[in-house]
DNA sequence: TATTTTTAGTTAAACGATTAACGAAATGAA
DNA sequence: TTCATTTCGTTAATCGTTTAACTAAAAATA
């Protein structure tokens, strides 16, 4: 039989409300009973039960954490990375993190998660890109949601975000600062608010130091983010014989990509094509030559957004609040001073 | 205000009681109360409270997950998409399923994952191997846990596990019947009981088909069981002249690194050797050519898993049950007939 | 008809915590 | 000395279920 508060209060010879007292660290016990009470805690190896004090407390302790299929199963390691950063922080509140997935279509015939409707969770964390119709459906639910790397395109909402435009402009101020004036920007899916903020960086970047913009130079049209995207993107430029003596893709699968049509066209890299990426993915390492990027600390974004949902938790009446967690460059070799 | 038993009782006319039993199908309840019940529980949108269910029936509801870090986080999703079998079968019985990792060297210094010091778990699954250490402390609790894809050296466990010596065997005949006699196999970390056992199949498919064992052919003095790995084993092979036209890798991943030395040693495959490898990663569609191999099912590994946690949970007399999942050979492009 | 059995439901205790309200003893103030 | 405060605990209600034990009415049996 588990060991209860009730054992604890006979062996320590107090009574249960005076363990829970202790427990809760309140002032109204002196220190000797205190003593006696944490020593027959300690003694019988006692731990409070979650279930009896969530009911009393009306919260679960635990918090619900939703991806897509896809993006769980994503080769990259990313949103695991988030879940850790997020399964990590919990700790420190005692909080337990139920991890599902949805389907990446959920349509109307896909339920909501189980912690959803059965309110087993005291709150939600999304993390990456969901259909509108889950937020939709989510909202039926008394219970709070955040974001984590993506952003409704409607609606006010608590999030952490990776602060894309700073780090477009990062990216690209460091391809200026090499010299280069005529800097190519790849990107695919421009409607995720993620890609097209990293292109406001760019653009922003362009702007601050007097380069000016040519729409020529840019590739928005790609429907995917991936490897062959970015090879396609690259090409397509190429083939227009469009001159470039940089490179910014949106993120590093296409960067990845752009590099693999640079040299299947005989392009040196960096010394005729400077390239930098944005994620800093697992095989940014062992690319030819290795990866610059902006490196997404995924890790933090996870805790960040375990911490802004204990401070929802705490105080219900605080506005949306968001996270903008800061992106760092990594140089690697794929960038050098432009050659003349 | 949550919508409670008493809500329904009161909007039903009947006592908790009665809802209640009507919840578990008790037939002590007559048709129509039962109707009514039933009526009363969808118009309020009732969910029962699983904090209250699980404080008086003694069980959490939770199944715990432990994985090493490590594991978590490879880039190929192997015990991810296990978590995920298990995750969705645990939907059937209405379990959560509690996700931690443990550093992947746990020493004394490290805890147990939470959910095990405060029992707000009913069982653990264990996947992938891990330390020692671990299952000695997760001994001291009266907890069931069950493995998946590891199976410590002592002891008597549960276990959900690969068929791998009848994986071993089918790679290795699916060679033999294109008439191989040649056939080499390469291995690592041959401690681990998982790439010992397919190693016992390649050598019990030999002996079924009267080949004899040559010793020169087995590479087993590899650490890892990397993509190196396999490029050092099978560099090795071939520094010392020995002949071969097939291999049979322990697993993909070495194998995609046998095939980068063959290649580099200007061999064909399939034509000069073939290879085939084990547990079918994402990678291996795109290989050149692409891998033959033996498919591991992960999804079911975790589904398999999670059946078996229900039926120990059910019933805890029942000795320790040990679940095989079959494997399939996935016929690609990197074997073919032995060319004379 | 009287008695037993079955049916259909209720009552109330229990699960293991938390906490408002209460109270006895010690301390302080008048 | 008397009354008010403070200190240190306790009592008891509560959270939302489940279920053993009970009961009243109906049905079956004698």
């Amino acid at each position: 039989m588990r060991v209860t508060i009730k054992d604890v209060a006979r062996k320590a010879g107090v009574s249960t409300a005076t363990v829970s007292l202790v427990l809760h660290d309140n002032r109204r016990i002196s220190v000797e009973t205190r003593k006696r009470v944490l020593k027959a805690i300690h003694e019988l190896e006692y731990q409070p039960s979650q279930l009896a004090r969530g009911l009393v407390m009306k919260q679960t302790g635990n918090i619900g954490f939703i991806l897509t299929e896809d993006h769980f199963l994503r080769t990259e390691p990313f949103y695991t990375r988030i879940f850790l950063g997020t399964e990590f922080e919990a700790r420190e509140s005692s909080h337990f993190v139920l991890l599902t997935t949805i389907p990446t279509q959920f349509t109307e015939e896909n339920s909501l998660p189980r912690f959803v409707t059965q309110q087993s969770v005291d709150g939600i964390i999304v993390a990456g890109k969901v259909p509108q119709l889950l937020i939709e459906k989510l909202k039926h639910y008394n219970m709070p949601f955040i974001f984590i790397d993506y952003y409704p395109p409607k609606g006010d909402y608590s999030a952490v975000l990776i602060d894309n435009i700073h780090g477009g402009m990062v990216a690209t101020e460091h391809l200026i600062k090499l010299g280069h004036k005529e800097i190519a920007f790849i990107g695919g899916d421009m409607e995720h608010p993620s890609i097209n903020e990293r292109y406001i960086g760019y653009k922003m970047a362009l702007e601050k130091h007097g380069i000016r913009y040519r729409s020529e130079l840019v590739i928005t049209s790609e429907e995917a983010t991936g490897k062959e995207s970015g090879l396609h993107a690259v090409c397509s430029l190429l083939d227009r014989d469009i001159k470039f003596s940089a490179l910014f893709a949106c993120n590093d699968a296409m960067a990845i990509g752009a590099m693999e049509c640079l040299r299947k066209r005989g392009l040196k890299i960096p010394d005729q094509v400077s390239v930098v990426g944005f994620d800093d993915i697992e095989s940014d390492v062992f690319q030819d030559p290795p990866l610059t990027t902006i490196a997404v600390p995924k890790f933090d974004l996870g805790i960040e957004a375990m911490r802004l949902m204990r401070e929802v938790l705490a105080n219900k009446v605080r506005k949306n609040k968001k996270v903008l967690v800061p992106v760092e460059l990594v140089l690697r070799k794929s960038t050098s001073p432009l050659k003349k």
